[in-house]
This record gives structure tokens, sequence and C-alpha cells, in this order.
DNA sequence: TCCGCCGGTGTTATCGCTAACACTCTAGCC
DNA sequence: GGCTAGAGTGTTAGCGATAACACCGGCGGA
């Protein structure tokens, strides 16, 4: 049916064939170059041409080769997203955002994923990305392995990086265009005030293992409590981002009575503190209040419902795409501010905290 | 530096160009033909000359281009996975353990998002993967969408699927070695069997949508049922995979005093019926029992702590995998079979259902 | 001793497309 | 009327690799 190209099947059914460039032109009664012009969408090209060649294009069942492509151009069609732990809900999302912004591109999104923030680790999968042919790279910059992996890539490769907070205080501002972030101080310091508005002397604050030294959401919730005149406790550094070691490090600071609003640094540690909370016969939000942050789907079901800081992660996503692709573009895509939501496992602070602790004095 | 090529930066810093299988050729003082044998491993080369290639490819820097290879030979070593919702942790657990596998065997995956189970939709995801020269496909077949796609996918297209349960009971024999999937219908039945063991006089079901009019699990559920003589109640559907839709129907379900054990479809949904039942005022498990599917990292925190299914997710997705890549391997990836884990959220039947409920008769 | 096989290597022809340049023709200008 | 600008199209030369084939030498068997 075609006579070009190795595109055939190996073995009969020349109907599964696929059409070439040359034979759409051959088709359409042009030079195969106008239909280089007519797929890629030149100026130049003639009403009528365009029309034929359509024509030919929807009649074959033409697809442009993307190697070839990218091997004439110099450059793939494609963005690669280096990722370190796809399956928790901010990392899903974005990559969801990112994925959505790319198929509307027409450019095709690929994963990699880091083990883990080691060197070794970090240097294979910025070394397996680095190569400027193969596309543009998006760092999911949410943690320690990201980030550095970000600083690791090299400059010749185009990139950009979503991330819950600006992490480039000292890159040139140029670079700033790179980023897509969220106001992570602000978002914390508003959760913090939420507290504290509540009459809790102070908040304690559960934190998830930051790309920096000092987190911009441990910021904000230092901001909030100096600027009330709270006393600034000491913060609390659980192993990983999950559940369990928040869960094992609520069941010793909840001992204190001294501790009725904890402020976490995302929705599964919160969801430790609450069942911490009621191993040890603690009421929420009757004696410990209890905040998160993400708003996974799962968090208005909690028992309590939890009261958390909303991300728009798809729009991260969408906006590391854009920042990637348009930065000549007005405006990037629209980024929804994080949000404080307000369920039930907040409360005023109690005047005198109940539960079995209060009796147990025997630990330290 | 290097002579051949357009991988020069467009202005300045030759050093940041990169190498050609020529200029390694030159530099190894062989033909590119040989530099070509040695990057892929053929057989007869010796062992000099694979030396003198491998030391110029480290001084170099070379990188083979893939879109170079993938032109020549024909196909792209790149597979994509095909998948509609990859926040779902089951989906991305999975997408991970293809990744991990792709990842050690050198081969890229690419991403493609269905957004709908609508047929233009699953068609426009389809018709975007269906090119073989872009390399094989992975559809993830754990709801309709994915099992729609996974029908429409060309036949001239390599791939594989993963699923909860096989699919393809009417596929040709031939077909049944590009599935990866888990007993569903056992892991059903003895959960279901678990409750009943508990002295439950049956169990009711509330179903995720499925790929196929009766699910798998709901064929194990009800096996175990009738091998018991215990009653088979209507299936409940909600809308949908999430907590939301499964809360709301629990909410009527357990006013139904009759109600004391509930098998939901996954930890989403159980997690929506606690809630409903602490909303009712029902001990879980003193008044009605609950159990999952998945095993979610926090299920294990719920309140009560939830009894579920685990399955190995990270595994089928590396078995997807090895089905596509090394059809001929004697022995495919190993896979966990799913496993009841009990916890909290289920205990013996009551004699007598508590909470409010039981006043409440003004529900019909 | 001659032949043929085969390990090891080089040569040639594509793969399907883009980029740069060349060419033709018409319209608008002085 | 001649000239130029520019739209529209074709021609040519790669991009960096793979595959098929050709070639060359040494070895073992007849």
């Amino acid at each position: 049916m075609f006579v070009t190209g190795h595109n055939g099947p190996p073995d009969g059914d020349p109907a599964a064939a696929t059409a070439s460039i040359r034979d759409v032109a051959s088709a359409a009664g042009v030079s195969y170059q106008t239909v280089s012009r007519v797929i890629n969408n030149h100026p130049n090209v003639s009403e009528k041409a365009r029309q034929k060649v359509n024509d030919a294009i929807a009649l074959l069942g033409y697809r442009p080769s993307r190697a070839a492509r990218a091997l004439a151009s110099g450059v793939d069609r494609a963005v690669t997203v280096l990722t370190s732990n796809n399956s928790l809900f901010g990392y899903a999302e974005t990559l969801g955002g990112i994925e959505e912004a790319a198929r509307a591109a027409g450019i095709q999104v690929a994963i990699r994923v880091l083990e883990s923030d080691r060197a070794d680790d970090v240097a294979a999968a910025v070394e397996g990305v680095s190569d400027p042919r193969s596309g543009a790279v998006i760092v999911l910059a949410f943690d320690r392995a990201g980030a550095r992996a970000l600083r690791a890539l090299p400059a010749n490769v185009r990139s950009s990086a979503a991330a819950e907070s600006y992490l480039g205080r000292r890159a040139p501002a140029a670079d700033r265009d790179r980023w897509a972030w969220f106001d992570d101080t602000i978002a914390a310091e508003q959760a913090t005030v939420h507290l504290l508005e509540l009459g809790h002397k102070t908040v304690h604050h559960i934190a998830i293992p930051s790309t920096t030294n000092v987190g911009d959401r441990q910021r904000g919730w230092k901001r909030a409590l100096v600027s009330a005149g709270a006393p600034v406790p000491e913060v609390i550094h659980p192993h990983g981002w999950g559940t369990a070691g928040a869960h094992q490090e609520a069941l010793r600071l909840l001992r204190d009575p001294a501790v009725t609003a904890v402020l976490c640094g995302n929705d599964d540690q919160a969801l430790g503190v609450i069942r911490a909370a009621h191993d040890l016969g603690l009421r929420i939000p009757a004696d410990v209040s209890v905040v998160g942050f993400d708003d996974v789907p799962a968090a208005g079901f909690y028992t309590p419902a939890l009261t958390t800081v909303r991300f728009d992660f798809a729009g991260l996503g969408r906006r590391a795409f854009d920042l990637l692709m348009n930065s000549q573009a007005p405006e990037p895509a629209p980024l929804e501010k994080p949000a404080l939501v307000v369920r039930e496992s907040t409360g005023p602070a109690p005047l005198r905290r109940t539960g079995k602790t209060t009796s147990d004095k025997d630990d330290r």
C-alpha cells in the first residue's frame, strides 16, 4: 500500500502499515515539504494546499513520527517529570496537572522517579534526564531529593520546578520564572492564627521532612506565634512523611497537658495525631485541636473531620508546565491560593484538658 | 570540539555539545558500526575493541540518541501507561512498580491519562498511544475506562494489562500472557468468610464501579455467602470510587439494624462507612464490622484501624512490565497474593445492635 | 593443500522528518 | 514599465542511529 518506510508489519497485512510524509505528499499532489509545513502550522501555505494535505492525511491515517521529528529538529516534544514518591497525594495530583496541560499541548509526559535523596540516586536520576535532546524536565521539588535533583540539573536542559514554597531565593531573578510554588509561609501562618484565635496558648508543630533546614511552613507558624506573643515550642521531626512516624511522636507529645493544639506538616501526619489522641483517651477538639496540610480527599471523613489547608496541586502542575512552554505568555496558568478549610478537628482551647493522661503522671 | 551534528548549543560553549556515535568511533579508532555493536551488546565484538569504545564513550560523555535509535530501528524503547486516575493509591503504586521495572531495563515510561470512560475520551486516548513506533503500552484496567481502552487498542501495538482480576475470559489463551492480575474473587471470599466466622448472619456489600457488570469481588462475596447458606443482600452501588458516595449510601444502609457487617470495594469507601457509623452513633466493631480493600498506608490509623485486604500493586506493575518485555522468561516477576489484614474494624456480631438508630423508627 | 565457515569489522542504504536555501510568480511601487 | 518584496512551493542536505550486506583473515576438515 505505502511504498516508503519500514513501517509495515513484519508479516502481511499492509493495511496496518503507517503512512509517511511522502505518501501524504504524493496523495495530495504536493512536495513533502509542504506537508511538513501544514502539520507544523507554518504561515505561508495556501488554503487550497492546506486543504488538500489535510484531506490526504485523514485519508491515509497519517501520524507524524515523533522519533523522526525529534531527530531532525534536535529536540523531542516531551517533558519528563522527576518525582520521588508518586503515591503521595500532592505528588500524584501535580503530575496529573502536568499531564493534563501537556496533553492539551500535544506533548508527551514521561516520568522518572527518584529512589531516595542519597547523592548517588539523585545523580543517577539527573543523569537520566539531562539529555537536552530528550525534551524538557519538570522537577517536583517537594522534598529534599527533588530539591537536590533540581540543583544538580545541568543548565542546558530546559526545566521548571513545582514546589510547595519558593526555594530559589539565592537564584538570579530570571530563574524565578522557572518556579511554580505556593505561599506556604502565609498558609501556615493562617492555620496557626486560626488556632490562636480559638484561645490556644500556643501551637505545637509536627513537621514533614523539609527541602531546607527550616521549612517555610515552620517559618509561618513561628511568625504567627511570635507576633501573638505566644511561646514557640520545639518543632517535632518524626521519621518521614507518613502517618506512623507522626503517630509515634504524638503518643509522647500529647502526654503533656500543655499541648492543646497541633499543626501537622500534612494530613497523613494529622491522622497519626488524631489516632494518638484516641489511643490516649483524649477528645478532639475538646482536649486538643489538630490541623493538617493538603486536604486529601478523605480528610473530610476522618473522625473527627480534619481542619486542613487545601492546595491546588493540579493547578501547580499546570503552571509548572506553562512556565516551561509559554514563558512568553503574559499570564501563567492561574493557581488557587492555599486555603484553610475548617472542619471538626479544631475548636476552642480547653479550660482544663481531660483524659487519662491527666492522671497518668508516671511519664516524665 | 565535536564535528558532527547540530547538538551543539546555539550560542557558544561547545563543551556542552553532545557527542555522536561518529565522534566516539573516531576517538576509539573503529568504525561507528562497531560502536553501535558495543552499545547494543552484540556478541561478535572483540574484547579489545569493546574496551576502546567504552573508554571513548566515557571520555566523551557519549549518550545514544533515543530519537535516532527509534527512527532507525522503527520502534522506541518506551512504554506508555494508560491510566484513568493516577491519584488513587492502587493506580499510583502500580505505576510506581512499572516505572521501577522499566528503569532497571533502561526503558522510558510515559503516561497518558484517560479523562473518563466516555467513548470519545477513550478513543482519543487510544488513538494517542496506538502508534506502534512509539513503543509498547500498559493499560491499567482497574476500571471501565481502562477496560474499554484495552479492548480498543489495535492488535499491532505491543501491550499488556494490569488489572485487579482477570478480564480476558473470552480472549484466546495466548492473550492471557498479556495479563497481570490478582485473584480478586478469592480475596473477597476470604474477607466475607472472615466476617461470617465472626458470627454475622450476612454481609452487605458496597461496590466500586466495576469493569464488568458483575465484578469479581462481588462474585467472591456472593460465593462465600451462598456456601455458608447466608442470605445475599442487594449490592449497593454508590457514585464513584470515593469516600463521599459510600458515606452517603452507608448513612441509609446502616439505619437497618439487620446490617452488622459491610464489605467495601476499597478503603476509601470503608472510611465513608466508618464515618457514617459514627454519624449514626453506632460503634465499630461492636455494632457493625467494616472491611475494606487495598490497605492504603493510612488504613492502620483510622479509628478504628481498618481490617482490609492488602494488594501488592507495585508487584502487579512490575509483572505487567515483565509480561511485556520478557514473555520468554520462565517465570514472570513474583506477585504477592492478596492478603486479609485483620485490625480493629471487624469483631463478633452483636447480639443486639445499639445506637440511636435502633430507636429512630421514623425511617422506612 | 584447498575449501568453506565464522568471528570480527567496515560500507552502504535507509529511517521520516526539519531547516536552509532556491526558485517562481504576482502585486505594488515609483 | 521595470523593479522589488514577499507569498508559496520545491530542492537539497542532513539529524544519529540501525540493518543488511560485504569483506577479510584464520582455522579445521577432507
